[in-house]
DNA sequence: CCTATTTTGAACTAGTCAGTCCAAAAATAC
DNA sequence: GTATTTTTGGACTGACTAGTTCAAAATAGG
């Protein structure tokens, strides 16, 4: 139990606000004056608290990571069927195609963003999509035992190939293509799939 | 013909250098100290050639993208066949896998970096992908009137699909996947190709 | 050699960058 | 109310940011 003055702002929610820049505007192009603003505290107290920038960044990163993977496998077990939540994740990408700004993930603009040129953040992205993958590929397993995924291609690659796929339709989104066009491609990339 | 001093630099060269740092590096991470190291030249011959860091990247990035749409169109055209064109493609990105850094693509790195927050650099983000896709598009006509590539598909759709697959194995890539694991996943994507 | 033209480096804005430090304020436990 | 603990804003680094300006140097044509 601490004793003497208690914070004046949720870590929780500042940390909450930090992701969110991070993941609309990237590492390089957010300030530190942004994420004072967005995280509602001073100089002093985000030092205190939080490090540095790289440090907070790395926070954000994997709070968005469990965030994400937890999300994915809670929407995995509330659909009628494996096979359902695998078309659903897609097809709520190419929903995002409609409004014109989109973040993508936070996960795969780091990956672009940062290369291999941070070791650090490149770990942190490392386990981000070995995450993302292990939730395809549970779904794949399961959508295979309930006979509405093809065998004849083994589980993990097509866990691996989903989440390519995945990461090569948000850049698609952000470079601004169309939802026509989108579903037009997803079609394709669930046709492997039967 | 011009009267006076002549440069000193050659325009070309310092295009393609300044091109490079920012395929490696993206644009906000560069900074105008790179640039002129990279570039050999001075800060005022700088603005005085190239206006400012904005309109340079504007013009690396059209340059990169006419460059690498005439090297895809020669390797299209001097390729036995136009499968084999396509699949050369994916099979030379996973040889990237090998080596630990890649830059990617220009063109796709900045469509990730800038989303649609930069409308002149979406346009040539935009501009890019269009020509890359027409350039698959081409192949995938050639393929199904050669009998190489199934006709159950759209040659249209095919092309975007391609595109996708394409950008989201470079971002795996550029993630850290290994060789032996992105040859896995191509090996998925062509398969809708039969 | 002389003049016109152009490049060039260096000095100079004026602002922003991440990060440090400290004294004053605030809130707790007693 | 007092002692203790912690937060807080603001002042302060020193370095870097993109971009401007200008006089001196360099080279061409005549």
């Amino acid at each position: 139990m601490s004793v003497g003055r208690p914070l004046e702002f949720e870590p929780e929610k500042a940390l909450q606000a930090a992701m969110e820049v991070f993941w609309r505007q990237g590492y390089e192009a957010t300030s530190l004056q942004d994420l004072l603003k967005a995280m509602k505290l001073s100089k002093s107290s985000f030092y205190q608290s939080f490090g540095s920038k790289h440090q907070l960044f790395e926070m954000c990163i994997n709070r968005y990571q469990d965030m994400v993977t937890a999300t994915m496998i809670e929407a995995l077990n509330h659909s009628s069927s494996a096979r359902e939540f695998i078309l659903n994740s897609f097809y709520t990408v190419a929903k995002e195609a409609r409004k014109g700004k989109t973040k993508g993930c936070l996960v795969l603009n780091s990956a672009n963003e940062f290369s291999q040129n941070d070791p650090v953040i490149a770990a942190c992205v490392a386990s981000g999509i070995e995450n993302f993958t292990n939730v395809f590929l549970l779904a794949v397993k399961r959508a295979q035992s309930e006979g509405t995924i093809s065998t004849n291609k083994t589980a993990e690659a097509l866990a691996s190939y989903l989440m390519s796929s995945m990461s090569g339709i948000k850049t698609l989104v952000k470079a601004g293509t169309s939802e026509t066009k989108v579903k037009e491609i997803i079609e394709i990339v669930i046709s492997v799939l039967d």
